[in-house]
DNA sequence: TCGGTTGTCTAGCGGTGCTAGGATCGCATC
DNA sequence: GATGCGATCCTAGCACCGCTAGACAACCGA
């Protein structure tokens, strides 16, 4: 059994060194120098090895996203668990949030903008993206204002946060004004 | 000179046809289907031809992005200027943006997802894009607040229906809650 | 030591965006 | 009306993509 075992650990340190190296590279020079070709010679095995870990590139980019939910999940609740009252924990919520996407700017692509063939909003929704959304509700709770679904607010907030993310990477928005549109955003949708 | 002129109508009209069925052929099938090879067939000339009329197929992404800034710049406009009131043409400027998105994915993947190598948000982002960015801004002028620069203003809010429009359209929101999402965005987004 | 399973690689399929270079067509001139 | 010349278009092919079939080698249990 002991031989199986060790193979077995091989066999999925292998498969975080995929998904690590897939990660690494996508951050560095984007998603579309992702290739197999690429992945492989990175990881130094053939292309085919690539395929008895996932079932093709989608998997692997959907295999960095968790990875990165489970991250973004943790940096909203460092953030604002550090933060005194409602407020000051919404603001930081979502400065954490677009920080979080504008330091991985690839991460968040396979998380959100790339098909990466996860299920959303659904019961068969991977955990760490469930957690994710959780925890953005845990701290949205206390500011959707009376009568307001607290699910219902964290999607409005969410959506938001999603646009200002996206638009502002991809010079859409002017990028130095962010922080006064985080100011205004959390004014006006958070009741405190 | 005639001669010249017909040429360069038959021209005109050609680059026409190539942006109407690559809108066409995406809105159908998505981006994905749409390559050189496919729109050259659809067209009825070879593939360089493309080459003659656009640099690359991100130009021709960019021809169908521009066409469809100035729909939606004219159904902002149309949808404001048939409401009473601030917070009716707020309310209908946000449904229509959605609506558009909901009605032209593929167009509106080339406007905001996709890299169509348009600049934004600088003096040579080109007309159709400022003008949709001004059909927000001259309506949403009213309702930013006293004190609050309207140019941010309607960045936050465009942002804002922008992450509802693709999360919404990726299957990342639940997508009967829609009306309601609209609802509490205007209701604490715009000052009335 | 052997047989069989398990794992990996080479090679190749059909597709992609894009382009070099040859052929053909239509125009202006003689 | 014949002819030379440009503009126009197409065939063929490049390097690359995601993915896979089938040959091969290495390792295990008997």
């Amino acid at each position: 059994m002991s031989v199986q075992e060790r193979k077995e650990r091989e066999r999925a340190e292998r498969e975080r060194l995929i998904v690590a190296t897939a990660r690494e590279l996508a951050e560095r020079q984007g998603w579309d120098a992702v290739t197999t070709r690429r992945l492989a010679e990175r990881i130094e095995y053939s292309q085919p090895v690539l395929y008895s870990h996932f079932r093709g590139k989608r998997e692997i980019i959907g295999a960095v996203a968790l990875e990165g939910a489970t991250e973004m999940a943790a940096a909203l609740r460092a953030a604002a668990s550090a933060a005194d009252g409602p407020r000051a924990r919404v603001t930081a919520l979502a400065r954490t949030y677009l920080d979080f996407a504008a330091r991985n700017p690839a991460v968040y692509d396979a998380m959100f903008q790339l098909d990466a063939g996860l299920a959303f909003a659904t019961e068969d929704t991977p955990q760490p993206l469930k957690d994710a959304f959780a925890a953005l509700l845990e701290n949205l709770n206390e500011v959707a204002g009376d009568g307001v679904h607290p699910g219902l607010f964290t999607e409005v907030f969410w959506a938001a946060l999603h646009g200002l993310a996206t638009l502002t990477r991809a010079g859409r928005q002017p990028p130095q004004d962010t922080e006064r549109r985080v100011e205004l955003l959390v004014d006006r949708l958070a009741m405190v």
